[in-house]
DNA sequence: TGGTTTACTTAGCACACCGAGA
DNA sequence: TCTCGGTGTGCTAAGTAAACCA
């Protein structure tokens, strides 16, 4: 299957695209002519207003407002600022072990054999490391691409000796089955190890989490993120990426600079070896970094998504999406008035806003051409990447656009939109080929600066979180129901979380065991509708023998019956809710959503309300991310550290 | 002002692990 | 006890955006 192909089957259904779109543009038209109504408002009493129809949804909408109006809240904000004031400093203290560094090559056994042109070939150490790079991924995809076995092929010679070069001249005469196989063999015989032998290992793993997965921050003990180095191998660029392929080079010490405060005990380098450098610079998060040879950009060592450090610059995310919130109408109004600017700069910049408003783009920084696959975001759409139709699907003023976004996934949506949108649209592709920008007059700085001007700290990222946690919180408002069971209403969480994740384009690809175990599962749905009709013929008998008989023990064997298709009919609607849930979520990845756009205040209140414990929806790691607490039915909010500071 | 560098967040994929059910 | 399949976790690429610099 060609990538056309597979960009084809990962894109969303255009109606799923419009649908939402849809619903949020009703909303939107409700909010512009409610605050139509209502003229000039504070911006957060407009936000109170809408809410304030409805006590229960007050509730909930507070989880979403602006934090003044939150008592307890408000100090929180205060902190932060206060923390932001003190010129960026991020630690007092920072004390930890260094990176703990890829174990180093393992020469294969005499047994294993390398082949050019049929003939087996004993390769120096250096180019055999490289060959079981290319040998281990040999069932890859990635191995039938032309640019990756280029790229391979060129830097495997740069590690061989002149005398390998002078045999090894093309990849095509070179055979790496026997390698593959035994990486292959190699993976099963782990797989096969006794109990002991993998609680042996387990052991192991846990002590150097011990050792090197945790440092000390201001005096206490944080988990670090990724403690080790990132092993050489190939580059593993997505979509066409013109550097897949290439050689990732092995970290040494020597590559390494490692940040800790002056007073902590430096960590050790491996023996033999030193450090690139050592230095205190307490105004950034990292312990240690460094470059990698492929695109030249640094690497780093950082905190664990549940150190207190990251915890708060999650919080700090949500508020300022919060902050948006109250002023967004405002924000509109100003855009759409910038539609009918005379200055050009200002229409494209009030265009390119709306997309990201309504659709939920992303920026879109300008990319260095050569260095990585092409792909686009708002700022950087190119002419080629829409279509204008005057009228299509019954609507008017219809865009498309398609093109690559993030990690080459696809984004294809067919969207209405206002009739100056489309007129300037019209207007920015005017004398320009289908290569040229659609916005040039446009950088995402000169948005974000504008966006600064607009409201302190808002930048285009804030838009998709601000969207994100708006979507998912009309969704749950829409789609649950008191009277549900638990299992109908996490389906409903996943609905509303799946709309996100449609909005933000957040794709997968379909599993691949998902037909079959699909198929399994309609296998027991029948199986357990055929349960049902049983119980429900011998309920039938039931109820005539005790209509009959009229004893204790004919009632007690009716209830019986009673119980039993009960308990079966739920067990029915949970595996019928399931079927439903995993088809809708098959090419939708629902955890990007959760973990970084949608407020967990947002989703710990709906549980609350609707008593659905939280560890339903979020798992052990969610709740340290965000430092939830699970209880059934009454879990509170404290969904971040607490109002000082640890928690 | 515009290019470059740095620091951080967001993203999908691969695979290990573990529990349910046969 | 074994198999299957879902979930969690680690990994690292690919973004955003601010700072820096000439």
């Amino acid at each position: 299957m060609g990538d056309d192909e597979v960009s084809d089957l990962k894109q969303f259904s255009v109606k799923d695209k419009v649908a939402l779109t849809r619903k949020r543009e009703n909303t939107e038209q409700m909010k512009l002519e409610n605050s139509k109504k209502r003229k000039v408002k504070e911006p957060n009493q407009t936000s109170r207003g809408r809410c304030g129809e409805d006590q229960q949804c007050l509730k909930e909408e507070s989880t979403f407002s602006i934090s003044k109006e939150n008592p307890g809240q408000g100090s929180v904000t205060i902190r932060w600022e206060e923390e932001k004031s003190q010129d960026g400093v991020k630690w007092k203290q920072l004390e930890h072990k260094g990176p703990y560094f890829a174990p180093s090559y393992e020469p294969l056994p005499d047994g294993v054999h390398f082949y050019y042109d049929g003939k087996p070939v004993k390769l120096s150490l250096a180019a055999e490391e490289v060959a079981t790079f290319y040998g281990k991924m040999l069932d890859h995809e990635y191995t039938t691409k032309e640019v990756f076995q280029n790229n391979f092929f060129s830097d495997w010679r740069k590690e061989m000796t002149a005398e390998e070069r002078k045999i090894i001249k093309h990849l095509d005469k070179c055979d790496f089955t026997e390698i593959h196989r035994y990486f292959v063999d190699k993976t099963a015989a782990r797989k096969a190890l006794s109990r002991e032998e993998k609680q042996k290992l387990k052991e192991e793993a846990e002590k150097l989490q011990q050792e090197f997965g945790y440092c000390t921050l201001d005096g206490h003990r944080e988990k670090i993120g990724n403690f080790k180095t990132e092993p050489p191998g190939l580059f593993r660029g997505r979509g066409d990426h013109p550097k897949m392929g290439m050689l990732k080079r092995r970290i040494l010490p020597e590559d390494v600079t490692i940040n800790c405060s002056r007073d902590s005990k430096i960590p050790e380098p491996p023996a033999g070896h030193q450090w690139k450098e050592v230095r205190s610079d307490n105004t950034v998060t990292w312990l240690a970094s460094w470059t990698e040879n492929i695109q030249n950009s640094i690497k780093y060592v950082m905190l664990n998504p549940s150190s207190k450090l990251k915890g708060e610059k999650d919080w700090q995310k949500y508020e300022v999406a919060r902050r948006l919130k109250g002023v967004v109408d405002e924000i509109r109004s100003q855009y759409r008035a910038d539609w009918k600017s005379r200055e050009m700069k200002k229409r494209q910049c009030a265009v390119a806003l709306y997309f990201i408003d309504k659709l939920a783009l992303r920026a879109g920084n300008e990319k260095e051409e050569g260095e990585t696959a092409d792909t686009v975001g708002c700022c950087s759409l190119r002419v080629e990447h829409i279509q204008l139709y005057p009228e299509a699907d019954g609507c008017q003023h219809v865009v498309e656009l398609d093109f690559l976004g993030k990690d080459s996934i696809r984004y294809y949506n067919r969207v209405p939109v206002e009739r100056p949108v489309y007129k300037n649209l019209q207007l920015f592709m005017e004398n320009k080929s289908r290569g040229d920008d659609l916005f040039d007059r446009l950088t995402t700085t000169s948005l974000n600066k504008h966006l600064q001007d607009l409201m302190d700290g808002l930048t285009a990222k804030v838009f998709r979180t601000y969207n994100a946690s708006v979507t998912l919180q009309e969704q749950l408002r829409a789609l649950t129901r008191a009277e549900d069971s638990v299992a109908a209403k996490i389906l409903s969480y996943n609905r509303a979380n799946r709309a996100v994740a449609i909005l933000c384009n957040h794709q997968r690809a379909t599993p691949k065991t998902f037909e079959k175990s699909m198929q399994n599962l309609q296998l027991k749905i029948e199986a357990k509708k055929k349960q049902v009709a049983e119980a429900k013929a011998e309920l039938k008998q039931a109820r005539a023998g005790h209509k009959s008989r009229g004893d204790d023990r004919s009632r007690s064997f009716l209830e019986k019956r009673e119980r039993l298709l009960e308990k079966l009919e739920e067990q029915l609607m949970r595996l019928s809710t399931q079927a439903t849930d995993k088809e809708e979520s098959k090419q939708v990845a629902l955890g990007t959503s959760k973990l970084n756009y949608l407020d967990p205040r947002i989703s710990v209140a709906w549980c609350k309300r609707f008593g659905v414990p939280v560890e339903r929806i979020y798992n052990k790691t969610q709740r340290e991310s965000f430092q939830v607490c699970g209880s059934r039915g009454s879990s509170h909010t404290s969904a971040h550290p607490d109002r000082t500071g640890r928690r």
